[in-house]
Order: C-alpha cells, then structure tokens, then sequence
DNA sequence: AGTTTCTGATTGACAGACCAGTCAGAATCT
DNA sequence: AGATTCTGACTGGTCTGTCAATCAGAAACT
C-alpha cells in the first residue's frame, strides 16, 4: 500500500469556505435534476460524497442550506454583469450591449444553472425567501438596466418609456433563459441571444442590429 | 330549526365531475399559497371542505391529481385565448392584439393562478409532466403566435423573423407574469399590458400604439 | 307509497416509508 | 491536549396510500 505517489490525498478536512462551496454547488445540482420538492439532504450529501449529518454541520436546517445556496446563485449573477459591465466600453449601447451579452456567458447560462433558478423562482414566490436573498442584487439589475436604457434613450435621439422598454429587455432574457431550460424545443444560447438582440433591434434600431452592437 | 328557506344544503354527495374540479381548484389554491413542495394531500382536503382519503379516492396519487390540475390550468388558458381569438376581427394586427390581451384577462389573470403557474414552472421541468400536460396546447400557441406574426411583416412591410419577433412577444408576456407574482413591484395587470403593448408598437409601429391597437 | 337492494361516494384510522435534525463518538488537525 | 471536522445510527414527526366500515341516494320491487 506504500506507494511513494501520494495522489494527492484529497485532504479529508476541508476549510470551512471549500466545504461549504462544495456542498452548495451540490444543492445546486440536485435541486436542477430532481427540482426543489423532492430535493433531500441525503440527496445533497451524496452528491457532495460525504455524509448527511456534515451537511447540517456546516448549514444548521435545510431551509438555511438553500437560502445560501439561492444567495449564492444570485451574487454569482450579479458579479458576472458587473464585471461584464467593467469590461465593456463607456458608451450607453456598447453597456447595455454588455449586460444583455452577460445572460449567456458560458459560466452562467448551462443548463443546471438555469434549472436551478427556475426551482427556486418557482418555490420561493410563498415564503419570503427570494426577497430576502435575491431582492437588492435583482433591484441593482433594474436600476442599471432602465438607467442604460434612459441614457440611449436620450442620447440616440430614441422615443418610448425607458422603464418599460427595460422591462421588456429584462424579461425577454428572464423567458428566454425558461425556453431553455424546457427539453422540447431547445435551441442554443446562440439563438437566445439573437433573440434578445431582436428586441435591442426593434427598440434601438440605430445601435443594435441582428448580430449585437452596430 | 325548520326555516322554509333550505339553503340548499351542500349536497353531500356530488357527482363526480363536479367533486374532481372542487379538488382541483383547491388544489391551484394551495399550491399558489403554500408552494409545490409544501403541498400536501391534507391542506388540499381541508381547503376542499372533505376529508383526505376522498381525495385519493378521485385521484389515484398526489402525482396524479397535480398532473390533472396542471392540464386543468392549461386547458383553461387555451381556451382563454382561443375563444379570445374567435371575438376578435380578422386581420392579423386585430388577432395578434386579441392575443396578447387575453393574457391578462381577469379571468386568467389572478394573483392565486399566477402563483401556481409558476409553482408548476418550476417544478416540472425536472419530470416529464409538464410536457406531457402542456406541450401541445403551448405548441398551439407558439405556433399561432409566429403565424399571426409572419402575416403582420408580410402585409403591414416590416422587417425581422417572425419567429424571433413572436418569441419576443411571448415571452414578454410571460416574463410579465413572473412580475406580476413577485411582491415587491407589483404593477398592475393595466401597467403589464401596457409592457406588451410597448413591444409589440417597437416592432409593428404602423399598428401598435402604446394603449394597443391603432 | 313503502321497503329492500344496490351502487358508489365518503370517512377516519392505520401502516409503511421517508426525512430532517440530533448526538455520541471517531478522525483529523494545531 | 484541545479544537474542529466528520460519521453513522437513531429519533421524532410527517406524509402518502390503503382499507374496512359507513352512509346517501337511486333503482328495483311489492
């Protein structure tokens, strides 16, 4: 058994923050396969590969498990915009641009991601728990969201309410990424976003064309 | 005691029909107030006035009363639209216009049958149910949707894909719906309509104005 | 009309399964 | 040694589905 290769132990303690981020990306992936009613901590601790009872170790009840894991989801979005954002160029069109590109970046849009969010849309509605952990980050997109759209507004010379021309873009990313997460009909994030930069299109026809930014 | 006025004393005995649609609508409440997960066969038994093995009696299994109640929910809206259709004019602008209303009917348009849609949104994508009860009645509209859509850009000259234009639309309307669900922001189903409106005047300008049709 | 029979709806209690949370103790680290 | 992480068994509670008994009304018969 001495082999002099160690392969590295997969040290059996893990730091607090990796466990916990181990067991969350867990939570994610059994809540987007089995959906959030028949999701089970023994489910969540074998998918981790460790027991079920480190599982309340770590998150004291399962209601707290999900709120982290939800809270969890929701900062991950909100960084991949902002620095999305960050990276872009100044210009009004070239920010939104960047923000409506940000929904389907690779590291967001796969297809557990997207199934998981749909469980929690979906169970969170009774219980004050989306609020709690999703309603600054989501009220942060808006904001940035309709002030993009007033600034081009107003600087491309454009017509129409900008709240709710934001709104139309914010939902037609929100039902998009839905369509995806349904088996039937699945077209590619490609096409999502071709179908977001269609209503970018019919709205801001002089900076936006079929591709993206103009 | 022997008030000449009955009553009607709720017969205690219904006949079957009636008793399986009493079910399901508790069902819809329960599901829209308390969640999927938390939904159990007792809540739904006490919402309903009768006892718990009765409901099993009518459906055989919990799966197969929520499976019931998500086609009852489907057919509904169908329905909804399609006689909506039938009201209205027969030009594609007055069809399209016909369509994108019926969403927001008070009929279908009510806090407790929003919530549950979404309830069943998010629960169903891990199971085939979803499909099975709604797929076609979806395909239904998606397709009439993209018709109506293909016959505004021939005849009204626009420009873009119909079908990209219809999934726009689409999912606008059920993005709004997810709003309409959401606590914190609640606009009006007036305010909603007028979201749609906004993105259906964005792509047929000629015939949409922002109170609906021109 | 009154009685009996039949059918199918309805109830309440029960059994089996499952699950969240607890805990005593083992393993591991400092 | 002391602190922290981790395990696996156990518990208390809840939920679903079943079943025998009950009951209301319809149908058939006298």
């Amino acid at each position: 058994m001495s082999h002099l290769a160690p392969t590295i132990p997969p040290p059996r303690k893990l730091s607090r923050e990796t466990r916990r981020t181990q067991v969350i990306e867990a939570t994610i992936e059994v809540v987007a396969t089995q959906g959030y009613a028949r999701t089970t901590l023994t489910d969540v601790a074998r998918k981790a590969g460790i027991s079920h009872g480190l599982v309340n170790f770590h998150f004291k009840t399962k209601d707290a498990l999900l709120a982290e894991t939800l809270g969890y989801l929701s900062e991950e979005y909100r960084q991949n915009w902002a620095s999305a954002l960050a990276a872009a160029g100044p210009s009004p069109a070239e920010q939104l641009a960047a923000m409506l590109r940000a929904d389907f970046e690779p590291a967001i849009c796969t297809p557990t991601r997207l199934a998981a969010w749909l469980s929690f849309w979906g169970e969170a509605q009774s219980r004050p728990l989306y609020q709690d952990r999703c309603g600054e980050n989501e009220q942060l997109y808006t904001n940035k969201l309709e002030q993009l759209c007033a600034d081009l507004v107003r600087q491309g010379g454009y017509h129409g309410d900008p709240i709710l021309i934001a709104r139309v873009l914010r939902v037609t990313c929100e039902g998009v990424w839905v369509d995806l997460s349904s088996i039937i009909n699945p077209y590619t994030p490609a096409e999502a976003l071709q179908t977001v930069h269609a209503a970018a299109m019919a709205f801001f026809p002089k900076h936006f064309g079929a591709t993206g930014l103009l």
